[in-house]
DNA sequence: CGATTTTTTGAATCATATCAACGTACGTGG
DNA sequence: CCACGTACGTTGATATGATTCAAAAAATCG
């Protein structure tokens, strides 16, 4: 049984214990080692999946010969790169664990067979690409509004947990700006 | 009958005639003169517009007084704020019409009614949700690995008709630079 | 046609990058 | 469990891409 996703899929719509029985056959949990991978570029993107311990990053390299990270998926978060997952292309992008972590993959496969049963998840998946879309939304508003000195303040004081939880380069990464700049913010008091 | 719709729905999912006769006795359209309000700050937004017809801008008023567009929505794609919609909190977002326009209003209410008894649409918004979600995945992707000049060179090759059909300030907003700049790029010729 | 909106231009300034060097911490194997 | 090597963080000097402000020129609209 994986009880975190249960869960999370339960604050969204109602599934009952039969059905949830038969959803959790067709997952699988891996447990991940710090930096371990869990996608690569070139390959297909197979699965969408539940993080249930631990923090990955999805990034990609840039022109720039730099590591990119464009998304952190925490704990009751789903990672993947949705572009290659849904045409099957190769991927531009890696998905590593940046701590000891543990996910739910859930295959292309499984989920175009068990949305054909449950209808519900149809709804469960709808709902959760809202919630990203909307962050995305909300990312792309900030990016847009603040320096990057103030979108590091408000970061670290929206989320001082997580600042503590990851290397300042990979939060300077996220943020769009040098590990070099965020250092120099940090010493301004 | 709304064919745009119709016909967009049915690139994604299977629905019959008597479905779509029910659907679309369910939906309004309506026409937008240029400038028109579909929503703006302090509103609560109620629907999803389906983009029939014409050109429409995602923006709002950023912490230097200046407008900054998120998005525009053409003929065959979605707009809305989904945070809004989702929460029924109060927008802080504008949509308006860039030149006159169609939009179909997908009610949030009609929403809710519709999925319950044709689950294929909800198959059709997460899938719409996807490709939305994904563009906002690129787009952030674009901003971190170029430059505002390499920016809108890319985006003139890739969508030329486009940058005819918008001022170039909204150009420069979207692109998240000055129109003054946007200018002096184009003057280098 | 006049009024407004949009685009252009130039000079001064600012935020952030780059490069290079040095300091610190940390985990891995002996 | 210590020492070493690699990964990470800091600092300062210089360079650059983009903004700001102000004014004029051009385009568009009623």
């Amino acid at each position: 049984m994986h009880l975190a996703l249960l869960d999370h899929m339960r604050k969204y719509v109602t599934i009952t214990d039969e059905e949830a029985t038969l959803i959790c056959t067709k997952l699988k949990a891996s447990t991940l080692k710090k930096k371990d991978f869990l996608l690569q570029p070139g390959k297909v993107c197979r699965a969408n999946y539940f993080v249930s311990k631990g923090l990955l990053r999805l990034y990609f390299i840039n022109k720039k010969e730099q590591e990119q990270i464009t998304q952190f998926g925490l704990e009751g978060w789903w990672i993947t790169d949705y572009d290659s997952l849904d045409t099957q292309k190769p991927s531009r992008f890696y998905i590593q664990a940046v701590e000891d972590a543990e996910v739910i993959a859930w295959d292309k496969t499984v989920q175009e067979e068990l949305t054909q049963s449950f209808p519900q998840l149809e709804t469960y998946f709808r709902k959760i690409l809202q919630r990203a879309y909307a962050a995305a939304q909300r990312r792309i508003e900030y990016i847009y509004s603040y320096s990057d000195e103030e979108r590091y303040r408000n970061f670290s004081t929206n989320f001082p947990g997580f600042v503590q939880r990851v290397p300042q380069y990979m939060l300077a990464s996220y943020l769009g700006f040098t590990p070099q700049f965020l250092s120099k913010i940090r010493a301004k008091k």
